[in-house]
DNA sequence: AAGTGGTCTAGACCACTAG
DNA sequence: TAGTGGTCTAGACCACTTC
């Protein structure tokens, strides 16, 4: 499990002596640009933190707090007696950090219920203004519009309709798509090394259109919440805009403000 | 600024040894029992680090992951080279951790406008099945109702229907809620000792009832977000309920995933 | 200059996992 | 039993604030 031909190339294993940053942010930025280069497999262990440590030449404290905030911020997982391990989107834990619908009722936090997801339509476009805004590209560049019917207990309540670059995904197909074994967030990992780690959302009212009332079978103008949500990669890179229609007369969208304890 | 009579409850001062519980939680619960029982002020400074981690009889490292984690949770404030504070609620930082409508427009986010709030209506009443449930009592319980608008931009955009025990905030006149120099919570904090640490809230599309008509000047059944909200304190105790009803033909209600870097 | 929080170190010991 | 992360310590030095 172990790696000993770890930090081979020089500049990476370097932590840079920048001025006033302190000494475990440019570990981490070190580490950021490790698992970002692809240096680990996602779900791959890193080596112990002893070893980082050393390699870098720095306590194993400073390296500790390094992790620690990648910890927070889900790029890493750590397992007591197994090791370190770069974060994958595959569990429930990833699932849910983005699909906050929930059945309208306890007001406790029941168990979460597993959307399935039918695709409607899967197309190869040219971004719209908007998209390239959202996304950080031109209008007219090639992206890859798809479109979802998410269903809960048999029924249709969710709307997604995502756009993400057909360069950065080259070489999506529906197939490849429609067939995924996990979530969608967990096929631009594995399949495009690309992680998501946090998203903005923006949240609205609005009637249903011709084209909701068809997907979701709802009667016209029934107020609808509608979703824009940027997800980010490193670097705060955009890499996917999605707007998400949702049925909320059985179904609430759940936020959570602050930390919890 | 320093206190010296500082730890003079024994049983306060004393750090439980508990069963496989780490010593920095332990140093946390007992902190969060001094500031919850009034300890210190809002805004009051708490001695410094080294006096505490010697008063408790602990590491100062210990000590600072217990400060490090109450930080987290906006339960204390550190100010470099000046001490340790309780956070106080009437600082735009915790006015925009609650208030979350945002124009439309500009992606990248933008300086927030703050509301200007009108008091629609004060009542003493007597709690609702829902509101007893969502506060922990027992319908029929005595409640405050209050209602009131928010405008942004002098347009009006939120309809807010707040409810709070009326035992819990008991003596809460509508001159003293209407007169209060900021916000809310800041009310809540400063007048009855209650800080409110963290909200969760659930969202859904409505059309628009004759009284949020009347209220925000809307036509009827205009499709308007719904938030509902229930604001805890110490120990996941639920202190207010809060339905905000939102035109968002203008503006959005935004939230934020996962952590930012 | 004195006091505060912020960073960094070096090492000890514990709890968990695997072979 | 060996290796991993988790906790805890004791102390040094730095950066910021106040007097």
């Amino acid at each position: 499990m172990a790696v000993n031909n770890f930090f081979q190339e020089p500049e990476l294993a370097t932590v840079a002596d920048s001025a006033g940053v302190p000494l475990y942010r440019q570990v981490k930025r070190t580490l950021i640009r490790l698992i970002e280069g692809g240096r680990y497999a996602p779900a791959g262990c890193l080596p112990s933190e002893s070893v980082i440590a050393s390699s870098l030449h720095v306590s194993i404290g400073t390296l500790r707090r390094a992790v620690d905030e990648l910890v927070h911020e889900h790029v890493l997982v750590r397992r007591q007696g197994k090791g370190t391990f770069v974060a994958m989107h595959n569990n429930d834990r990833f699932l849910f950090q983005f699909f906050h619908v929930e059945k309208r009722g306890l007001e406790v936090t029941q168990a979460h219920e597993y959307p399935a997801v039918e695709c409607v339509s899967f197309e190869r476009a040219r971004a719209s203004e908007d998209e390239a805004a959202a996304l950080g590209m031109r209008t007219g560049d090639p992206v890859f519009r798809i479109y979802n019917r998410l269903k809960l207990s048999g029924r249709p309540v969710v709307f997604d309709r995502l756009c993400i670059s057909a360069l950065t995904f080259k070489g999506l197909t529906e197939k490849r798509f429609v067939d995924r074994q996990s979530t969608v967030y967990h096929l631009y990992q594995h399949d495009f090394g690309i992680t998501v780690l946090r998203a903005q959302e923006r949240a609205r009212a609005a009637g249903a259109t011709r084209e909701v009332c068809k997907v979701l079978g709802v009667q016209p103008d029934l107020a609808m919440l509608e979703v824009h949500r940027v997800a980010l990669t490193f670097g705060e890179k955009a890499v996917e805009y999605r707007i998400s229609t949702i049925d909320t007369r059985h179904h609430d969208y759940v936020s959570l403000l602050s930390k919890r304890s």
